[in-house]
DNA sequence: CTGAAAGCGCTTACAG
DNA sequence: CTGAAAGCGCTTACAG
């Protein structure tokens, strides 16, 4: 590739003439800004990005780290990262970390030798706090869906809002043994949807149903297996508020495995939105969380950091749930 | 963050020394080396990837290419893509197109100003062509589950294998007047699906169905439309190979719909073997891609391509595929 | 407005 | 075996 000298060269300037020019912050007389746009777009040239980065110490690149890319929640949100991040000129090296902490601190040491100007992490959890040392070296950071703890900018769900009104919607329904099906309580997330769902059930002086309220569930086939277990010891909810979508999916496949139908017998609600709920068989009621959005939220946060250099007061943004009626509620 | 003059000084030595203990390819005495390392330890030093890179030539970073995070395919390459990215200490940039041939364009220019050191494409398809040029610009390039040409290093799946596989497997089944729902002809895949059918039809003495094969849908709502027009038509298939799970996933749905049922009515056959097809109802019977293991020996062939530093002759790596039965298919 | 020089943090011939 | 020097390709004070 044609470098800084070779335009110069051909310009009949100096490389550092050329460098203003591109830059475009140091005033450059017309005429020699247009020999040297001539020679720069006649002979293809690209500034060498590890050079700029090498100078500048940024390489407008940010490192995004998942748990889990097949998940399905967590494409949605990068599509959010990614659009902002090219909008601002930034690059985002993806890792995937397998919920691994290990391979979680190998990727961070990586791509802190300069790689990475900032992180997006959507792995927080309890055993990650070293996380939050992050910030006090330096390094910018935001957390996305995922939060822990209040010293790190932070994108997220209004989880107990989005239980509260979904919880609600099906009493309003005239359901009111509403079984719960949670993941694990570790997850702020999975905390505040309970939360939502007790809120709503003490509102309508409704108790929590027995045996129905189960956490630390995750996944399809766990839901299944779950739910075949509920009803094997013939409990009969009037509905499940499954707080995950593949929960629900699960969980609806047990209820028609057991001979009864959804919604008819019990009605079941899902929790995430995926791209899939639509297309399942009864489609889906569940909570839509806004995944492209808190994507671009949070890039946007984070390259803010990026390039004002400095931390600011941390805070945590909390972005509406919508209800998504469909027919897997009566 | 600490660097190597600094080291060299609490060593005791010069930063040629350190640079030296670290590449480990040039001999240093046990003595010095083992003080280096000391300070390298204590100091928590970590070479600044972006200096080596500026050297070097090499960032040890990868581009993935794909159309689409969001499609359910590429996700379960990319972990393959990344397990072995990792392994051999290099790192995956993520970008995402959309199919748009002008987003594809503007990452390639940034990608190539050195932070990448060679790229993997998922996006090959027809009017694509400007990427055969990478490789002769000395840009070390794999193509991965679509191809185009054969003058790129290539991994794809035995797309005529599978489904002939597939469609044999129909025709064994008493099925014959099996429906073919297919992707656009454009893509080498799903022009080889075709002929795999098309080979298995023609062994059997089966003859193409009439307004039975259509071409060019695309997705679970493409799907479901297609398939309510040609049960609306009065069409009648003891069978639809759908080339995709999704497209399999809509058809389904819009059989359903039509008051019949799978498999009673119509059997469906799908194809990817994504990860919800076991989850459907029924659980779907489909042609399993080995996404993984394409990721990994894509990835694989992209590194010796790098550090062996020449092309070599290209060569297209065909996996096979496997069918997978489940209770679509009766 | 423009050029020559210094420097970002490394690696690697060149001497010794 | 080890240090001093040069250089990777830029950017940016420093002179003029």
């Amino acid at each position: 590739m044609v470098n800084i000298k070779e335009v110069a060269k051909a310009a009949g300037v100096s490389a550092s003439t050329v460098s203003r020019v591109l830059t475009g912050k140091i005033p450059v007389s017309a005429e020699t800004k247009s020999r040297v746009l001539a020679a720069v777009a006649q002979m293809n040239y690209q500034p060498n990005a590890v050079a700029q980065g090498l100078k500048g110490g940024r390489l407008h690149t940010i490192g995004l780290v998942v748990p889990n890319i097949r998940s399905l929640v967590f494409p949605a949100a990068i599509r959010g990262i990614e659009d902002t991040a090219e909008q601002h000129g930034y690059t985002v090296v993806l890792c995937n970390t397998d919920e691994n902490i290990d391979k979680e601190r190998l990727y961070i040491e990586s791509l802190r030798r300069r790689l990475v100007d900032g992180f997006l992490f959507s792995t927080a959890r309890p055993g990650h706090e070293y996380l939050l040392d992050l910030p006090d070296e330096g390094v910018p950071v935001v957390f996305l869906i995922r939060q822990l703890g209040k010293s790190v900018n932070t994108v997220v769900l209004d989880n107990e809002g989005g239980a509260y009104e979904a919880t609600r919607y099906m009493l309003g329904r005239g359901l009111r043994k509403i079984a719960f099906i949670n993941g694990s309580l570790d997850l702020p997330l999975y905390r505040h949807r309970y939360e939502g769902y007790q809120r709503a059930l003490r509102e309508a002086g409704v108790g929590e149903p027995d045996k129905l309220v189960i956490h630390d569930i995750s996944g399809w086939d766990d839901g299944y297996e779950t739910m075949t277990e509920v009803l094997a010891a013939g409990l009969r909810p009037d509905a499940v508020f499954a707080t995950s979508d593949p929960k629900a999916m699960g969980i609806i496949r047990a209820i028609r495995d057991a001979g009864l139908q959804v919604p008819q017998d019990i009605s079941v609600m899902g929790f995430d939105n995926l791209d899939f709920s639509n297309q399942i068989d009864p489609p889906l009621t569940t909570v839509a969380q806004p995944f492209y959005e808190m994507g671009v939220r949070a890039c946007r946060r984070l390259i803010h950091l990026i390039e004002s250099g400095r931390s600011g007061r941390s805070k945590i943004e909390v972005l509406p749930a919508q209800l998504v009626i469909r027919k897997s509620v009566i």
